[in-house]
DNA sequence: CAGCATCCTGCGAGATACTG
DNA sequence: CAGTATCTCGCAGGATGCTG
């Protein structure tokens, strides 16, 4: 059957950089694993460990979609116990300062909402 | 029947900071929400008009949460013809670097997909 | 004008179990 | 270790129509 990739979901919003950037960021958790990813590659359990809560299958989608948006690269490191480095691409390293400032705001809201 | 409002979507990603701010982004227009009340305040039916192809339940959904989250007021300027101004609050003017900076790494993601 | 009501789709995510 | 399979839930969003 014709797979229905039609992106529905998200579909025309306007065409302009905001909404291109923020498409990336989809989910949850995907910020997150770009952050941790930040300073060195990572291993699939080592993100896990970073990211508790996140169930394996969720991780793994996540990677495959950073993956096919061309923000994460994967790299076999290792064959005999099987091992895979996730490492971010140079977009990756691109969208790093609007997390970086994410992150900033977040704190001023978490100072704000404490007080 | 008791409403399970448990947070079951976007639950126990780590409580950071990045995840704190994120969290106010979520949803396609959200942000290209927050960038339009950047300048001047905006009422209902000309964000809609800056939001071209938004749907007035999803306008009415994504401002009702905005308010909610502290990050646009919402003021009844005039009662004749229904008239209601949005703008940014303290908190939403808070996040605008972030979404500047979301601004600069979409523009980069545009011209590097052209080339 | 500024929404709300209703119905529907698709995705993100959790839980659990299983595999090479 | 690095995933895949299956199931369920809830939210974002679209379409259409209606209201004060």
């Amino acid at each position: 059957m014709l797979k229905r990739r039609l992106n529905r979901v998200l579909p025309p919003p306007p065409g302009c950089a905001l909404s291109l950037c923020v498409r990336y960021l989809r989910g949850a958790w995907t910020a997150n694993i770009l952050w941790y990813l930040k300073h060195q590659p990572r291993r699939f359990s080592e993100l896990r460990g970073d990211l508790p809560g996140i169930s394996s299958k969720v991780l793994a989608q996540r990677l495959r979609r950073l993956e096919e948006d061309g923000l994460v690269a994967r790299l076999r490191a290792r064959s005999s116990p099987v091992s895979i480095e996730y490492s971010l691409t140079d977009l990756g390293l691109d969208i790093q300062p609007a997390l970086a400032v994410l992150v900033i705001v977040g704190e001023k809201i978490k100072r704000r909402s404490l007080s």
